[in-house]
Parts: structure tokens; sequence; C-alpha cells
DNA sequence: CACGCTTATGCAACTAGTTGCATAAAGCGG
DNA sequence: CCGCTTTATGCAACTAGTTGCATAAGCGTG
């Protein structure tokens, strides 16, 4: 139940149509929480059901129209509820670990080239961050509302360079791996 | 369309009745993929039925009595077919992090205490992990498929030490924050 | 002014994962 | 040998997220 949450948030940030939130989500919010715009739709139509939100006068609801949202009394009272309420942290799921898991039993054949490139998107994806942080969080920007928004994209940026250094780490094992690329380990039958 | 897999690797890596791949997923697969028994004997009913696995003719089918499966060579080629093919990283969500950047809008009340208690989990989580280590991977156990299983493993460890570190930086920052612990941020109106 | 492109909203169907509960055999204690 | 707990398998219903496609307005251009 985490992301109307995470629409609230965003629309207190700033008010903004289905298509703006869709692109929030895609750039900054994307580095702790992801959505399609069919989500975004889908939940803005909840979220006013329940009163919540509301759309702004200003604009009229036909179809290919801008409809913006911006989150009422009850809205933020139920964000501060849910912020306040203790969670348990969700088991993560990581499908790279897993393809190496499973190369251990039936060979390395066309990981490493898939390593590689993940290595090269999360350093991009670092670099991107580190973008959003000179322009967000210039010396000085330090109020408690910054020094909190700044720890989250500080937890973005820390876990790609983790996972950059990881990738080469686990691409410096592939190295020393017998003849690594094109060989299948000792238990794996031959078709 | 990861479960299937990590089920298959699972049953190469040793054939097993459903509640043992669940114990199994609940231990050392969990710091990589998770799953409920549920999903696990759903799995394994289709991969049943798609030929890949098959049940070990040893144990009767009686409901209450164990039924182990085994991985069948289609299910092997399958394995290494999907280990094999590119994939992209799916967009990670961590709701704490989302908690956090919500409360820099409707303030921080009553989030200190979860992050140290996540702490705590981080860390016992990391020790058990270890001991995993001390267990699975005695210096001298380093063939090729080790090597892969202890990197994987390593990522396990290193992430839970990345975040226990996050979450100690996490509240050194709310230490800082004025009055941290029973105040609102400057935009919170008040009820 | 008809055509194609972009912006914007949305439905429907699907896949994946979760929750709650049911069933049945085996082991054990009195 | 009766009831209790543990082990083991499974169904049904639900929630969350994804994919494919439809609709319609606005805008530019030949």
């Amino acid at each position: 139940m985490s992301l109307p949450h995470a629409i609230l948030t965003a629309l207190l940030e700033k008010p903004s149509s289905g298509l703006e939130l869709t692109r929030r989500f895609d750039k900054s919010i994307g580095y702790f929480w992801s959505a399609t715009h069919q989500q975004i739709y889908r939940e803005l139509g909840k979220l006013e059901a329940e009163g919540l939100i509301r759309a702004l006068a200003s604009e009229q609801p036909a179809r290919g129209q801008k409809k913006a949202y911006e989150v009422l009394p009850a809205g933020r009272d139920e964000l501060a509820r849910w912020t306040a309420a203790s969670q348990d942290p969700k088991p993560h799921r990581d499908v790279m670990l897993l393809r190496l898991r499973a190369a251990a039993v039936v060979g390395t054949e066309g990981l490493e080239a898939d390593l590689r490139r993940h290595r090269e998107l999360h350093e991009r994806q670092l670099e991107k961050y580190r973008e959003i942080e000179r322009r967000d969080f210039p010396p000085g920007k330090d109020g408690p509302e910054d020094r909190l928004r700044h720890l989250v994209l500080r937890a973005g940026i820390d876990l790609e360079t983790f996972w950059t250094q990881w990738l080469d780490h686990a691409l410096s094992e592939f190295a020393r791996l017998p003849d690594a690329g094109d060989r299948e380990l000792p238990d794996a039958r031959k078709a």
C-alpha cells in the first residue's frame, strides 16, 4: 500500500496532472519508487473517490485536457499516519544475483556481457543522480526538509555506487574463472 | 518470470519437496529471492505440467506425504537459456526511503524509532549471512561454483552492511534536526 | 484543411505476489 | 485410542504491478 502515499507526497511537493506525475516518477522520485502512468491514473481516481485529493477547478476535465490534483487535509493526515506507522522491510529480489547463482549450476555462458552492460547502466544512473544533487542541493541549501530529501538522494547515489563496485568485483572474479565465457561447470550435463 | 528459474536452480542444487524448498527460500536463497509456500507449490505444479521437472517416484503422492521433485534435462536447458539471456535491471522500490521523503513534508514524528528498529533488523540479518559464510565457504572451498555462490552471498552481506551504515547516517542526521521527534516541518498545517 | 505527431487520459486483460484458510497424515502424550 | 501439535500440500480470493491498446485534443506543415 505504498503507491498512493508516494503520490500524496509528490502532490504535496507540487500539485500535478497524471502525466506530470508520471514524468516525476521517471526522474527523481524513481530512485525510491517507480510507477507506470496506468498505475498513477488508476490511483489518482481512487484517491479522489476517497476524498484525499481533488482536481484543481481551473482546468475542465475533458479527455486530452490536463487535469491537475492537489492534496486535501484528509490526504495529508493519512500520509502523516502512514509515515509514522511501523513497517517491516520487504525482502528484496534481485534477478542478476539469481542468474549468478544459476550460473554456478548451468554455466556462465553469456552472463559476462550482461554484467558489463548492467555496470554501465548503474554508472549512467549514478551520473544522473549526481546531476540532480548538484542542481537541487547546492551548498547552503540545508534546511530540515532539504536535509531529509538530500539524505534520500544520497541513498540512491550510494546504492548505485555500491552496485557499480560490486559488478566490478564480480567481473574480476569472472576473469579468474577457468576460461570464462564458453565453458560449463563440472556438473553440467552436455546436450 | 524469475520464480520458476529460482526453483529450478534450487532443485538442481538439491532435489526437494515443496516444504523443503520453502525453508531454503526462507534461509539462504532468501538473500536474493523470496517466495511463500503458496507460490512455490503453484509453481511446482506448473513446472511439472510443462515437463521441466518431475516428482521422484520413491514417494507416493498423497496429501500430507512428502513429494520431492528433480529437474529434467528440458528444465536445465530452460534455466541455461534464461541465465544467458540479457535482462534489464528492475527499478527498485524502498518503502523506508519513501517514508523519509514524505517526512520532509508531513513531519518526522514516529519515524526515528522505526529507523532504529530497521537498523537492528539489518544487523541481525548481516550476522545470519556471516554465519552462512563461515559454514559454507571455509578457506579452501573455492572451486568455480563455490566462487560464484560466494560472490552472491557477498552481495547479500555487503548490502546489509550498506543499509546498516546508511541507517546510522540517517539517525545521525535526525539527531541534528531541530528538536527531532515531535515537531512538524514549516509547511505542515496544524490540524 | 487533411495528415501525422505529440500530449494527455484512460480501459481491459494479464502476470506476479500475498493472505487466509482447508485438508490430511504422522507423531506423541496421557 | 483420543485429542493435540507438527509436517506437508493445496485452493480461493485478493492486491499490486505490467502490457497492450484506445481515445481525443492540440499543433505544425505541405
